[in-house]
DNA sequence: TCAATCCGTATC
DNA sequence: ATACGGATTGAC
């Protein structure tokens, strides 16, 4: 129910009147009296009798019988809400959509072509107009319980219900259970799900070698074909695509080769499912994304087989392709981030592309990331799960070393075919200290790359970086980034003063000395140095200089000679691909204030060099950084999978996400007091702050070890509930897995 | 002794 | 949030 009241965050029983008995079905809009006025709710489940002991009201009416909340995104919202310490209402806003009446009324005709004129659900029957609850049938109305078992409340008893269970400490929110037999076997069975649960997931599967000989990584037309086309190129590839067909929940974690047609391969992927009669939800990153996907879609399934979820459209479109799917018209959904609730009959596969990828975060409450929402519903449904990228997020591996998901990859021969040469420029101090007027000196091999790659007619990709990245400090001296010698959290030059100061815990450390080092002197990092791409264009007249960026963004560029400068995210694809692509932004990008700084560094640069042609075609890629440091080593060697690992046993040490878990408060600083004052925290909790926030806010930090997550987003929450029911009047606000930590 | 008010608690 | 009940206070 539409209620903001964390202590009301549970299913209600109201009884139903014999006239709305048949509109009464799970899963569609309701109102209800509730604390003497009207609130909207979903209805969760009927029953013939409440254990509620008061007296229980009559359903207000039902807003219209469409039945859209589906029971498998019902149970997924309330494990996403559990796991983000929200309010289940909070998530059901975020997955429904607003409902339109008149589209809801239209004939549902399927989005493009759909044939079978749908069930004949006999709407115009069922009017909502008047009804009147009171006379007729009061005994023998039904009574519909909203699921006050069914809703998994997790916690509560230990009676759990049927769909939901699961291995001890692998609570499906987690991104990677705890304890884990083999990937997926011990998932729960669905009910009528396929074959019994057995899956080996993705064997290892060395038939890869067939993969057509076509050479250039470059967009060529045939995306259909031969056996498994190339998902052969792939280390189990082939083996993941069979699973998939044969209705198996084989879960895997795929980093792509460079020049992959990425959108393609997810296509063949959602076809194979959908043709072993299962459904498939696709979430991407943004637009330019899911047009892609959506054009390769098209093409492998036919017309009419999937919808386009874009948070661009207006309601009525948007609400007319969610009943497509809703209304199980196609099988397959792609969307950006709020098509990760899209339901679809028998759901046996969720893919994320570039998990990494800041756009996945839902910015409103309760903050659920996308990656998280998939992997829940692909653990609590039993089904496959698709994780890929060029990059690998430190969550990625996490699901591989806690053997959740399998590894999908090339093999080094594979790579070296299709991977642009890359090198790296060595250090270069001068570019360092003053980026604005770096050109000049840009290190030769800059120019040199850039300027053979042009005589070869080939397209320039230049990426810079953005501007506006918070400044954080590093050691003048070999600029190891500064962090806190007590919890490890990024320092920082709080106004003009010298001594810097803990982001996260908020302790000044004065005698900070590098530990790398040993040196004493700080520097701020670097912000911008757009005007140097621009530069760099202008030093060759003979070439058109593009730009994409925030204002504008290019999809793609011709194959031919052109200087292409892009911030992070925009690159433009080229047709035939890059001759060089420059990697000017290091030092922004590496010192960044933000403890995802060296996993986004590669996952940009990844993204970015992945556009290149092979070396075999004159691929090349230059880095304006050393070449001793791990990130570009990674780049250098292509190699995402040990800059993961490396990267998250780092972390680990460290105790940083996702090795462990944290959570944030964030309010006044009377607020946060309390509600830490009532908050029964498990005792490994640990403590980070106050540090502070914006508009005289403070925010305070929490940490706990991995796998105690669940223990303390239960506290949280039944801490906002005991605020909310004494009525403190100043707000707190929970976020789990805080996306800006630094 | 009754009525106006305050506080705490439940809201099907 | 609101609405209700039971306790409390104040005036007749």
């Amino acid at each position: 129910m539409d209620v903001p009241l964390a202590h009301l965050d549970r299913p209600f029983d109201y009884l139903v009147a014999a006239a709305d008995d048949e509109a009464a079905q799970p899963g569609v809009r309701v109102r209800v009296r509730f604390a003497g006025q009207l609130v909207s709710g979903f209805l969760l489940e009927r029953a013939e009798s409440s254990p509620h002991g008061g007296k229980l009201a009559y359903l207000d009416r039902v807003v219209s019988p469409e039945r859209v909340l589906d029971p498998e995104i019902a149970r997924a919202a309330r494990a996403v809400a559990d796991r983000y310490a929200g309010n289940l209402y909070d998530v059901l806003r975020l997955a429904v959509p607003p409902r339109h009446a008149r589209v809801e009324a239209q004939p549902s005709k399927a989005p493009k072509n759909n044939d079978h004129p749908s069930l004949a659900d006999g709407s115009d029957e069922s009017d909502v107009a008047g009804h009147d609850a009171d006379t007729e049938v009061v005994d023998d109305a039904d009574e519909l319980a909203a699921g006050s078992r069914a809703a998994a409340e997790g916690s509560g008893d230990a009676d759990d219900e049927p769909g939901v269970r699961a291995p001890e400490g692998s609570e499906p929110g987690a991104v990677a259970p705890e304890s884990n037999e083999l990937g997926g076997s011990v998932g729960p069975d669905g009910p009528g799900a396929g074959p019994e649960g057995a899956d080996d997931s993705v064997s290892s599967d060395a038939s890869g070698g067939s993969a057509g000989p076509g050479g250039s990584g470059g967009g060529g037309g045939s995306v259909r074909g031969d056996g498994f086309g190339r998902w052969g190129q792939y280390v189990a590839g082939p083996a993941f695509l069979r699973a998939l067909a044969d209705g198996r929940n084989a879960r895997a974690v795929w980093g792509a080769l460079p020049g992959e047609d990425w959108a393609a391969r997810i296509a063949e992927a959602a076809e194979a499912t959908a043709r072993g009669g299962r459904g498939v939800v696709i979430v991407v990153a943004d637009a330019r994304d899911l047009e892609r996907v959506d054009r390769a879609l098209g093409a492998v399934l036919g017309p009419g087989r999937h919808v386009a979820l874009n948070a661009a459209l207006g309601p009525a479109e948007r609400y007319r392709r969610f009943l497509a799917a809703s209304r199980h018209q196609v099988p397959v959904v792609v969307g950006t981030r709020a098509a990760m609730w899209a339901p679809v009959a028998e759901l046996g596969l969720v893919v994320i592309w570039d998990d990494g990828d800041d756009l996945h975060a839902e910015p409103r409450s309760p903050y659920p990331h996308a990656r998280e929402v998939l992997l829940t519903r692909a653990q609590l449904a039993g089904c496959a799960a698709l994780v890929g990228g060029f990059a690998r997020t430190g969550e990625g591996q996490l699901l591989l070393e806690t053997g959740w998901a399998r590894e999908i990859s090339a093999t080094r021969d594979v790579l070296r075919r299709h991977a642009p040469a890359i090198a790296p420029t060595g250090d270069d101090p001068q570019m360092a200290r003053d980026p604005a007027a770096a050109t000049a000196r840009l290190p030769s091999l800059v120019w040199e790359t850039a300027r053979q790659a042009l005589k070869t007619g080939a397209p320039v990709l230049v990426q810079v970086p953005r501007r506006g990245y918070l400044p954080s400090i590093a050691c003048n001296d070999c600029r190891t980034p500064a962090r806190c010698p007590q919890c490890s959290g990024p320092l920082g030059l709080h106004g003009a003063r010298e001594v810097p100061v803990c982001h996260w815990c908020g302790r000044a450390a004065a005698a900070y000395a590098c530990p790398a080092c040993g040196g004493r002197r700080l520097r701020a990092s670097i912000t911008g140095a757009k005007r140097t791409a621009e530069e760099l264009g202008r030093a060759f007249p003979g070439s058109p200089v593009r730009t994409s960026g925030r204002d504008e963004i290019l999809d793609s560029v011709p194959g031919e000679p052109a200087v292409v400068v892009a911030t992070p995210g925009a690159e433009p694809v080229a047709e035939g691909g890059y001759g060089a692509v420059l990697l000017l932004d290091a030092w922004a990008l590496l010192t960044r204030a933000d403890l995802r700084a060296a996993e986004e560094t590669m996952r940009r640069w990844l993204n970015a060099a992945a556009l290149a042609k092979p070396a075999a075609a004159g691929g090349r890629v230059v880095v304006v950084a050393d070449g001793s440091l791990a990130t570009v080593q990674a780049l250098i060697r292509w190699d995402p999978a040990w800059f993961a690992s490396r990267e998250l046993a780092e972390r680990r040490e460290l105790a940083f996400p996702p090795a462990s878990r944290m959570a944030s408060l964030t309010g006044k600083a009377e607020a946060v007091a309390d509600f830490l004052a009532i908050a029964k925290l498990p005792s490994d909790t640990e403590l980070l702050g106050p540090v502070p926030a914006d508009e005289e806010q403070e925010r305070m930090l929490l940490r706990v070890p991995r796998s105690g997550l669940a223990p303390l987003a239960k506290a949280l929450h039944e801490a906002a509930a005991v605020r909310s029911a004494k009525k403190a009047p100043l707000t707190v606000r929970i976020e789990i897995d805080p996306s800006a930590l630094f």
